[in-house]
RNA sequence: GUGGGUGUAGCUCAGCGGUCAGAGCACUGGGCUGUGGCCCCAGGUGUCGAGGGUUCAAAUCCCUCCACCCACCCCA
């Protein structure tokens, strides 16, 4: 048997409706604060991800799924939404257009890490980006629509983390001073925070080695050392979200794991779902679109991660269910029942039948399996009176309707209304 | 990349050196000759994850590999 590449996952009804349920309450929220939707390609150029994300980062390091393609350029299946964004949104000159402000995409990356809970080679995100604006309302705005859409999905317990790195201004400083600080305790790093700690010290601040740990409880914070000018952009996002009623709780060691974010940062975690718990992230990155090749614009965002959000939602029942099945019984009345189903969706009327000829019984089983509400029977002796039998199969009441589709087919329709006037009353 | 756990029917699992590889659920047919769910009966369920080794004898013991799960690193 050939099997599915590790660590990638088929999504199969009934679990697609938990899938559909997600993305329309994401889609419907974003497009309500603005956002329109872009499509953009899953293979990138590996350039793009290199100068994005940065060298030193783990994603870059030992996750990405690179190849080089026929043509021998490096190619990417992208490992997370914004550089492609960035990308598309310079090569396309979108600066001035006002539609260009908001952007949201849904759909999957792609990081070769070991699968556990939670984490997959291919992953789904529901990112979105705001592109243009650097003021804290942005940022609000954003943290504000990620909030919408948690709270929509009745996510219990998560909690919004929140952090300012700085900006090319003052983070500088802040790497100097954290630097020195380290520098004077390498022996109670781990090797992997020794190497970080020159090429990529903000890093270290991810490291959960006990000794690392201590170290970083006293190492200098990025948020005594914001210029004014990061200071008060900090401050007024956090006023924005207190005024909306958004919760969050300040974290001065989340650094994130892309080198691109300026100031503010944030992530979102939730319990219950196994050691992956961070259900979303984002930030801002004044400084990505210039270092890309654009002109310089300021712009923030964030990223959900549907896999790990759906193990946050209960099972969505199946509730759909076929208004009607035809049990055709012979040649004739194949050819009649044919007529009712197509008239019947032409009207937007769920319709099954079955398709290889089979006893009543069987196909009165497929129609219980199926769920339909109502079987209509055409066979031989319903031809000859010209009536075809009409079974509800919720209450077992049976009655005659005309066989042929153009008169049975209201008389059909206004009784199932008037059922529906008597259930509902 | 590292560590631990698990691989037997479509699904959930039992068997853990000694005839034949089993149960429940699901599936198909029949009891009911043209009427679903419940019940009864019958039936396919399978290279026992793959390869090699030990043994008179391996699903069972040993080795290697593979896959999945969980955790570490880090993140969605």
């Amino acid at each position: 048997m050939i099997q599915r590449v590790r660590g990638f996952r088929d999504i199969l009804p009934p679990d697609i409706n938990r899938w559909q349920y997600v993305e329309n309450t994401a889609r419907n929220i974003l497009e309500n604060y603005g956002f329109r939707e872009v499509r953009l390609p899953i293979l990138e150029r590996t350039e793009l991800f290199l100068r994005s994300i940065g060298e030193t980062t783990d994603i870059v390091e030992k996750e990405m799924y690179s190849f080089i393609d026929k043509d021998k350029s490096p190619v990417t299946l992208r490992p997370e939404a914004t550089a492609g964004v960035v990308r598309a949104f310079i090569q396309h000159g979108l600066y001035n257009q006002i539609w260009a402000k908001k952007l949201y995409t849904i759909g999957p990356m792609f990081r070769r890490e070991r699968p556990q809970r939670g984490r997959y080679r291919q992953f789904w995100q529901i990112n979105a980006e705001i592109i243009g604006y650097g003021g804290p309302l942005a940022d609000a705005e954003i943290i504000s629509a990620l909030d919408m859409i948690l709270k929509a999905l009745k996510i219990k317990g998560y909690e919004i983390q929140l952090n300012s790195l700085g900006c090319k201004g003052c983070r500088p400083y802040f790497k100097e001073a954290l630097m020195d600080y380290l520098s004077n305790k390498v022996e109670g790093l781990c090797p992997d925070c020794r190497r970080r700690q020159k090429l990529n010290p903000l890093r270290v601040f991810d490291c959960k080695v006990e000794g690392c740990r201590k170290i970083i409880l006293d190492a200098p914070r990025i948020i005594d050392y914001l210029c004014p000018d990061c200071q008060r952009h900090f401050i007024e996002v956090q006023d924005y979200l207190r005024q909306m009623g958004i919760e969050f709780k300040m974290n001065p060691y989340l650094v994130r794991g892309l080198d691109y974010y300026t100031r503010t940062t944030f992530e979102v975690i939730a319990p219950g779902i196994g050691a992956q718990n961070a259900i979303a992230g984002g930030g801002r990155y004044d400084e990505l679109i210039k270092e890309l090749g654009g002109r310089p614009t300021p712009a923030i965002g964030f990223a959900i991660g549907i896999d790990r959000l759906l193990s946050l939602l209960p099972d969505i029942e199946e509730n759909r269910r076929p208004l009607l099945f035809l049990a055709l019984l012979d040649d004739e009345g194949v050819k009649i029942g044919l007529n009712w189903a197509r008239k019947l969706r032409q009207k937007g009327i769920w319709v099954e039948m079955g398709y290889n000829r089979s006893s009543l019984k069987s196909q009165m089983n497929k129609a219980n399996k199926l769920n339909a509400r109502f079987v209509l029977i055409i066979g031989e002796e319903e031809r000859k009176k010209g009536r075809a039998i009409l079974r509800n199969m919720d209450t077992k009441v049976q009655v005659d309707v005309p066989i042929s589709p153009d008169e049975g087919i209201p008389s059909f329709l206004s009784q199932i209304k008037n059922k529906e006037e008597t259930w509902s009353s």
